[in-house]
RNA sequence: GGGCGCUUAGCUCAGUUGGGAGAGCAUCGCCCUUACAAGGCGAGGGUCACAAGUUCAAGUCUUGUAGCGCCCA
């Protein structure tokens, strides 16, 4: 083996080689009874991986490839998203550099031109996959758009249609002017600007007296129905019934009572435009006012109404406005005022509630099972407290918008005569059949949302609506892993249409994860320049590099500026190549619940320095085997070996107990534990001298093996590449770690005896090293000791780790002596009972020896009291249970005799210094 | 306004059914000891945000306060 850990290497071996060999197959396992699957929240097909993605599929890699090892046929089912408006969105900007409009070259044309995009862009996110090692069926790849998934859209449209749970409505929607398209309420995202509120007159017809109005969109009252009041508003009720003569516009509105008017805001009057505001809207329905269009498509006042203003932009408007008025002293007054603006998540753009045609799907009678299935348990959010957001959210339901008004997704499977009769069908000839041979129908022009046919994802990449035997074989699925950020776009959905499509839930668990922020806890964006691409961090990437990744393409020179000596100062080095392993390592370590994750480079390091640490182990282990033609697995373990093999045990007992807990930290923490702390630290160390002596050296290169064969299989799922190429080393003539099972418990390798003589020898080595060290002296001197008031099991464990200890703490010989008189001047160190005594003459200097002690004891007076205090106090001894007495009174003569035991030594020390 | 979190060592975070406060990184010593200096051995460092309550016993349970964050209106 190489003598430095060299992960570019060993990935590009496997990854090719796992895919050729077909390891991540569906079928591997296949029959087995038990099956895993989990289906991959399909990212957008021309996008690229982020570090949620990378955090995700870690953490789903994780859990598919334990289960595959578990013996489970696993399916992790990969695949992408047409993201319709997203990607549409970036080919009319390739278009628009070039001054072409999508409508210059057509509906076709312009598809065509998205399709070249896909295949173009389409392959980064899953080349990006494949080098984390993402053990997903490829050959199962889907894309929304593909054919059966696309018949699975249509079918569905088409049945919830007969079912009067698809509708066609004339409907305020929230309107992107940019895209020219409607959008979904979670597609808007409101937030707080500044802005003003403008009082205005409105004259009361056939007086001389006016109602001042405040309103934050002055333009909008060319679309005034009518003023509003409080019905309890004792400043207005006379005018209730009577009229305005409407400013600019020359129309003449009700002055009406409605008790959704706030008195206490601005004026207590309030313009009501039904057509450009949802609550005004529902007014209107309420008092069957008019709702009058103001606006074009791109929010432009439009020339159906008759005013001085069609054909301006909004904003244009608006100032317009507020001039005329001011001309005609009609304006009160203007206040600064802090508004909430709704603005379209993708465009930016301020949204407009906006009155069109638009299809819904009628969501209660869908919501109602998919809060039921979380209630009664069928589904489980992982942490817990997450389906209070759900129930939250399910229990204030709208109907969903699912018409775009865009070219690029699944067009809506509705045509139309000439008479706007409406046919739902799954195909052109089906819909020809329902109007009749001679009519001549045409198809709606809109898509659906991207959404839509993501709720189908678990069952539609399954083959449904065909009874595959996929299907029934994977669904319901496992567990879905994923953000909050989507629990209401596609998790809620995804549980309405498993239900109402199978009858049965998609998946069992939803693992909700955090988000990775930067290591100053923000958010990463383009905007800010503090995204980390986990591909750098598998190679490294220079600062140079970096720099112009993260500026490329700003507009402001500012900004740029700043995030150029932002990035100077946090990577003034570029950042170094981790390796797949190390960022995935860093990953699940981090995979804690409840919080977001700022991420640290420094971590990702600290785990790429585990990788090496393994290697090397491994290293350690191939040399002290290599002169070996046959390695006897059938020895009997000495204590040491069973000292291991017990704390194995413990640890794949955790293993197993935090991997079905979802807690990847606790986990990968327990494995980094046992493998650095135990094995490493420990067993290898205590295995050198093993290896000299012939009676110990047969099971101790069987249990050096034993032990790091199943810790590569354990930590395979977390690191699969390293874990890999060990496996191959020490196992010539296997084929992948992927075909070893996961490691189960062995019982009867259980043994609180050897953990008790190891702690033992430990403590010993310990009391050694702890001497050594504070008392400055060379830790490669040899030292000689003497031990004290020692028992016969003592004296066993003396004389059968003297070579041990002789290698492990330096000690030269070991002195019994019979009582405490003979004890030369020493440094103590307590193991039980037993003295350890370092003799100090010409090491160690009596005042230091003096200072340690003083210090042990302070240490141990602070203990001894907390526990007498305890044991004092007649309330605990007749209410804690009798153990946790019994406990006490244990540690407090421990300490007791310790603190006995080191005062004496004290004394000692302080007599033979005077 | 409604809902959900978070506050533990300098930093990033664990802390199971309440029972002597932990890890990694950083810091300070000593050491290039033949698996590993991407390392070894040892050390220092905490009023568990604050307050009250329940309890023999609270980082952990209850209530309140403060600060921070997210979602919804």
């Amino acid at each position: 083996m190489e003598k430095v850990y060299n992960p570019k290497q060993i990935e590009t071996k496997y990854r090719t080689l796992w895919e050729q060999e077909n390891r991540f197959s569906a079928t591997v396992n296949s029959t087995s009874k038990s099956t895993y699957c989990i289906m991959l929240p399909p990212p957008n097909v021309t996008g690229s991986l982020h570090m949620g993605h990378a955090f995700q599929h870690t953490i789903m890699d994780i859990l598919i490839r334990y289960h595959r090892a578990k013996g489970a046929q696993t399916l992790w089912q990969p695949g992408t998203d047409h993201a319709g408006i997203a990607t549409q969105m970036v080919v009319e900007n390739q278009l628009a550099a070039k001054n072409i409009t999508r409508h210059n070259i057509g509906r076709k044309k312009f598809i065509d031109k998205i399709w070249d995009w896909k295949t173009q862009s389409g392959g980064t996110i899953t080349e990006q996959m494949r080098r984390l090692g993402a053990s997903v069926d490829w050959e199962k790849e889907r894309f929304t758009m593909d054919e059966g998934l696309s018949n699975a859209v249509r079918k569905v449209f088409v049945q919830l249609y007969r079912e009067g749970l698809i509708y066609r409505g004339k409907r305020l929607v929230n309107w992107d002017p940019v895209l020219h398209s409607a959008v979904s309420d979670l597609e808007v995202i409101n937030t707080q600007e500044r802005g003003f509120l403008w009082y205005v007159r409105y004259p009361i017809t056939g007086t001389d007296k006016f109602m001042i109005v405040a309103t934050t969109r002055p333009e909008t009252m060319l679309g005034d129905s009518a003023v509003a009041v409080h019905p309890n508003d004792k400043r207005y009720q006379h005018l209730i019934g009577k009229t305005i003569d409407l400013p600019l516009s020359n129309r003449r509105i009700k002055i009406i009572a409605d008790d959704y008017v706030d008195m206490e805001f601005g004026t207590g009057c309030v313009k009501i435009t039904p057509a450009h505001d949802f609550n005004d809207y529902e007014m209107g329905q309420r008092h069957n006012l008019d709702i009058i269009n103001v606006l074009t498509d791109d929010a432009k006042i439009n020339d159906k109404i008759k005013s001085a203003y069609s054909g301006l932009d909004r904003f244009v408007a608006r100032t317009q406005v507020i001039k005329d008025l001011e001309a005609k002293n009609l304006l009160e007054k203007t206040e600064p005022h802090t508004l909430t603006v709704p603005r379209g998540d993708r465009t930016n753009a301020i949204i407009e509630p906006y009155l069109t045609d638009q299809w819904f799907v009628k969501i209660q009678p869908l919501a109602r099972p998919a809060v039921e299935a979380v209630k009664n348990g069928n589904i489980r959010f992982v942490p817990e407290n997450w389906n209070k957001t759900y129930f939250n959210w399910m229990d204030n339901i709208q109907d969903w918008c699912i018409s775009r008004q865009i070219w690029w997704g699944h067009r809506i499977p509705a045509w139309y005569d000439d008479k706007d009769n409406i046919y739902v069908a799954n195909s052109l000839e089906e819909a020809q059949k329902q109007a009749g041979e001679s009519v001549e129908i045409r198809q709606d022009e809109d898509v659906l949302d991207t959404w839509f046919s993501s709720a189908l994802w678990p069952f539609s990449t399954l083959g449904w609506p065909e009874k595959t035997p996929e299907l029934s074989r994977f669904y319901p699925t496992n567990v879905l892993v994923t953000g909050f950020d989507i629990i209401f776009f596609w998790v809620a959905r995804m549980i309405m249409f498993g239900l109402k499509f199978t009858g049965d839930i998609p998946f069992k668990d939803i693992y909700i994860t955090g988000l990775i922020r930067d290591g100053h806890g923000q958010k990463m964006s383009k905007s800010k320049g503090n995204v980390l691409d986990p591909i750098d961090l598998i190679d490294g990437i220079s600062l140079k590099d970096l720099l112009k990744k993260r500026t490329q393409g700003m507009m402001q020179p500012k900004i740029a500026q700043k995030i150029k000596k932002q990035t100077q100062k946090e990577f003034a080095h570029g950042i170094p190549a981790f390796g797949a392993d190390a960022l995935r390592f860093t990953f699940a370590a981090l995979a804690s619940f409840g919080h977001d994750i700022k991420f640290d480079l420094k971590r990702v390091e600290g785990y790429r320095n585990f990788c090496n640490k393994l290697w090397n182990a491994s290293r350690f282990v191939l040399l002290k085997l290599r002169s070996e033609t046959i390695i006897h697995t059938n020895t009997v373990p000495s204590v040491v070996d069973a000292w291991i093999l017990s704390r194995l045990q413990e640890t794949k007992a955790n293993v197993d107990k935090h991997l079905s807990a979802y807690r990847l930290d606790l986990m990968s923490r327990e494995l980094y534990e046992f493998v650095w702390h135990d094995y490493c630290d420990w067993y290898l160390e205590l295995s050198k001298p093993a290896l000299l002596n012939d009676t110990t050296k047969a099971s101790t290169q069987a249990t050096l093996i034993k032990v790091l064969n199943e810790i590569v299989v354990l930590l395979h799922p977390i690191i699969p590449f390293i874990t890999e190429e060990i496996f191959a080393q020490i196992n010539p003539n296997s084929s992948s770690v992927m075909t070893q099972t996961y490691p189960q418990i062995e019982k009867d390798l259980i043994s609180t005896a050897s953990e008790v003589e190891i702690k033992w020898l430990q403590t010993f080595v310990f009391g050694v090293r702890q001497i050594r060290s504070q008392m400055n002296i060379d830790p490669s001197k040899m030292l000689s000791c003497c031990v004290e008031n020692f028992d016969k099991t003592d004296e066993v464990y003396l004389s059968k780790y003297a070579n041990t200890l002789n290698t492990l703490a330096k000690i030269q010989n070991i002195k019994k002596l019979a009582n405490t008189n003979q004890a030369p001047e020493s440094a103590i160190a307590l193991l039980g009972d037993m003295k350890i005594l370092i003799p100090l003459a010409g090491l160690i200097d009596k005042t230091q020896e003096i200072t340690r002690l003083n210090k042990e004891i302070k240490k141990l007076a602070k203990l001894h009291s907390q526990f007498s205090n305890k044991l004092n106090n007649e309330k605990f001894l007749n209410n804690a249970p009798k153990s946790v007495v019994s406990k006490e009174r244990q540690k407090l003569l421990a300490a007791e005799n310790t603190l006995a035991d080191l005062s004496l030594q004290l004394e000692k020390i302080d007599n033979l210094k005077s």
